[in-house]
Order: structure tokens, then sequence, then C-alpha cells
DNA sequence: AACCACTTAATACATTTGTATTAAAACAAT
DNA sequence: ATTGTTTTAATACAAATGTATTAAGTGGTT
């Protein structure tokens, strides 16, 4: 059946980790369930492989943020505003829905960390959000131009990424009010109508700060 | 001190479990903590007014969600579909944002049941969620006009929800990356960016539409 | 004052859970 | 084949938790 001595056995803790805790929660997420998950015949496998169920999802979740946007940026400066956008959102929606997705594990897990962070994530952040922050306010800054204060950039991210994460939270009840919503299908359709929508939004945000300056001006 | 029978001792649960809850979870909160928050002197007494711990978390749900969003809708009809939407992106706010906080304790259980629903909240999204997702659709198929499928009417509905909502859960991390936004201040400031900005996302949803009949009026 | 319903208090108890301990088994190296 | 190391298995155990039980207290009614 199984290979022995092919160290498996952690990997599978790894990986049995990741949907027990998507789907429980760290807290209701069980040992003895995550050792049955993974096939360990005993439930001591995860104090022996990682001392802890608490350090079991400390490796988890380390696991997670690096891989979870590793996409290629090397051109990244090249491209237009408009571009960048378009590539920020799509790339967004492939690291939020992959597995076609909406709720996957590894998203779901992200969700838990937003709302009820565990102490191992404040690096996390650091580490992995805050320069990708950097690198979108930036888009907003360039789309909006010269007169945009720095609330104005940031309302605009964070209008976006309201789209972007909408699905990955709210997915439980959205998935019941409509049914019929396949997500697998919908994906790229759904990127595509972020980035219209957005644009239009940033083109609104930026009218009105000239139609404000030009206010201004004449007093 | 406290005066003595004036039955309260109920209600102070209710309040320490919307508190304990909130800032725990369901499975996290635990019943004595509850009781200790309501000053009730033994642990017991959740089971004495409510029968168990499940059944105060019910109450709480159904206390939550009927008092949630009880707008007065009486000019509802009046007013033109940009209206609604102001009012739809303004009740939200307040509703989502009340006891001026981002991230109030009646938010952060609504947040929990949309990321793992209990078994209880299928009859309160019908009875309260469904009525008000058929309303906020009719403004936008009213804005977007005759072209626009019920696919993109619920992506701009989406679009907009998912710019409501983000603060509710993604506030934890948020804070963190941003420091300096103080929610309380801001909520008008930010019903506002939302309206603007949605309006222009709309237009534009609305002008590809548009050309994308054109085309199709060409073949 | 006496009875009664209601409330609060104190404790007990079964279950669950994470972890520790100890033994058995599998494997590698000499 | 023997020895030593790594892995798996099987229990043990203390702490936590929801609930049940029993007793004590409180207030109102007759």
């Amino acid at each position: 059946m199984e290979s022995k001595k092919d160290n498996s056995t952690r990997q599978n803790l790894l990986n049995a980790g990741i949907k027990v805790f998507a789907q429980k929660g760290y807290k209701e997420a069980t040992v003895r369930e995550i050792c049955k998950e993974a096939g360990a015949g005993n439930i001591n496998s995860i104090n022996y492989y990682f001392k802890s169920k608490e350090l079991l999802y400390r490796e988890i979740l380390e696991l997670i943020f690096s891989e979870y946007d590793n996409f290629d940026l090397s051109e990244w400066g090249k491209k237009t505003p408009q571009d960048q956008l378009k590539e920020m959102i799509s790339n967004f929606c492939k690291m939020l829905y992959k597995n076609n997705a909406f709720a996957s594990d590894i998203t779901a897990i992200f969700v838990n960390e937003m709302t009820r962070p565990s102490p191992f994530i404040e690096d996390l952040v650091d580490q992995y959000n805050r320069p990708r922050i950097q690198r979108h306010l930036k888009v907003f800054r360039d789309l909006l131009g010269e007169g945009a204060t720095e609330d104005t950039v940031r309302d605009c991210l964070v209008s976006v990424s309201g789209q972007l994460l909408y699905y990955s939270f709210a997915w439980p009840v959205f998935s019941r009010l409509f049914p019929d919503y396949s997500p697998a299908e919908q994906q790229e359709a759904w990127a595509d109508h972020v980035f219209k929508f957005s644009m239009g939004g940033v083109s609104s945000i930026k009218e009105h700060l000239k139609k404000q300056k030009e206010e201004h001006h004449d007093n």
C-alpha cells in the first residue's frame, strides 16, 4: 500500500492540519481529528513531529503565507498603472480562489487570521502583507494623480480589496443566497468585473477631486 | 449598589454573552467567563435562564438579527435609484459601524456567522438577509438599466457590499497596517467615498454594456 | 408566621482535549 | 546478527468545560 520510510507522516499531518484547521478553526480542530485525517494511527504524532498543536499551526501559517503570493513581479515596473491594477486584481483572484474554489482551505485559514489573528501573524503580516500593500498603494497614487491625499489613496485600495475579499469570507452565506453561482466558472469574469468597476470608481473619485480643487480655487 | 429583583441577571447574561462570544467566538467563549462577566456568582446561571450555552447563543443571534437593520423604509419607493444607493450605503455603514467602532461586538458576531455559520443562521438569513438582498438588487437593476443581466446586477451589488464589509472583518489586520486610521471620525467620509466610487463603478459597467451591445449589433 | 415559587450558590460529574509516558516496532549501520 | 536510532502505538493524566444536582437564600402571598 503505502511505502514506508518516505517520511510522509509529517507531510500528511501538515496537509491534514490545513484541512481541519480550515474547516473548524484553531480551537475546534482537535489533534485527534487531524491525526485521523492524516492516517496516523496514534494521537501523539503531532507532538512527536511538531512538539505541540500550536507549533503545527504556526508552521502551517508560515507555509501558507510564504507560498501565497509568489507572483513574478519582474515586469511590474514597466507596466502602466492601469495594467498594474489589472494584474493586481488578477493575481489577487488567482491567489484567493486557488483550487477553483472561493472557499479553499488556505483561504479559510486566511480569513480566520483576518478576523481573529493568532499571535504568530504579526511577523507574517510585516513580512508579507506590508510590502504588498505599499506596492498596491502606489498603483492608486499613480492612477489618481497629484491631487489625491493619502487618505483617498487608501480608500481606493480598500474599495478594491473589499470587492476581491468579499467571496472569501462571505461565501458560506452568499452561496445560500445565490445557490446557482459557480465560482470556478466565474473567476475570470469576476476579475474582469472588478477591474472595470474599479477603474470607473477611481475615475469618479478623481473627477470629484478635480471639481473640489476647482471650487477651492475659486475662493 | 444594584437593586435586587429587577430580573437583570438574564439581561446581564445576554450582554455578557454578546461581549464574550464576540471576543472569543462560540467555542472559545466559556460559560464560566460569561457568568463572571455578567456578575453572576454561579456558573449555572446560563443553564438556569437559557437551558444551555447553545440556546443562549441562539437567543443572542435572534436579538442581533432582529435589531440590526430596522431602518425606516417608508420613503424608500419614492427615492431615485441613486438616492437609494446612497441611503443603502449610509444605512449599511450605520449598521456595521455602530458604537463608533468598526469592530463592534455585534459586528464581530456577524462576521463569525458569515465565515463559519452556526446551524441557527439559515432561518435568520431567510428572514432578514434575503428580503434586503432583493431590495438592493433592484437598486442596481434600476441603475444599470435594461441591458444588464442578472449576473451583472449581482456583481455590482457584491462590489458595493464588499467595500462596505471590508473593515468589519479585516479590521484586526488593517488596523495594524494603518494604525493612524480612526474609524469613528472616518465613518461618514468612508460612506461618502463608497458612494462616489460605486457610482463611478456602475457607470463604467453600464458603459461597457452599451459598447458590448453596439458591437453585437454590428454583427 | 408559614408556605411557596423563584433565584442564587456550591459542588459534583462525565466528557473532551492536549500532552506526557512508556513500550513496541521498524529501520540503519556496523 | 546486534546495536542504536527513529518512528509508531497504546495508555495515562491533568486541566478545562458544559451540565446536572442539591442546598441555601429571597421575596411575596395568605
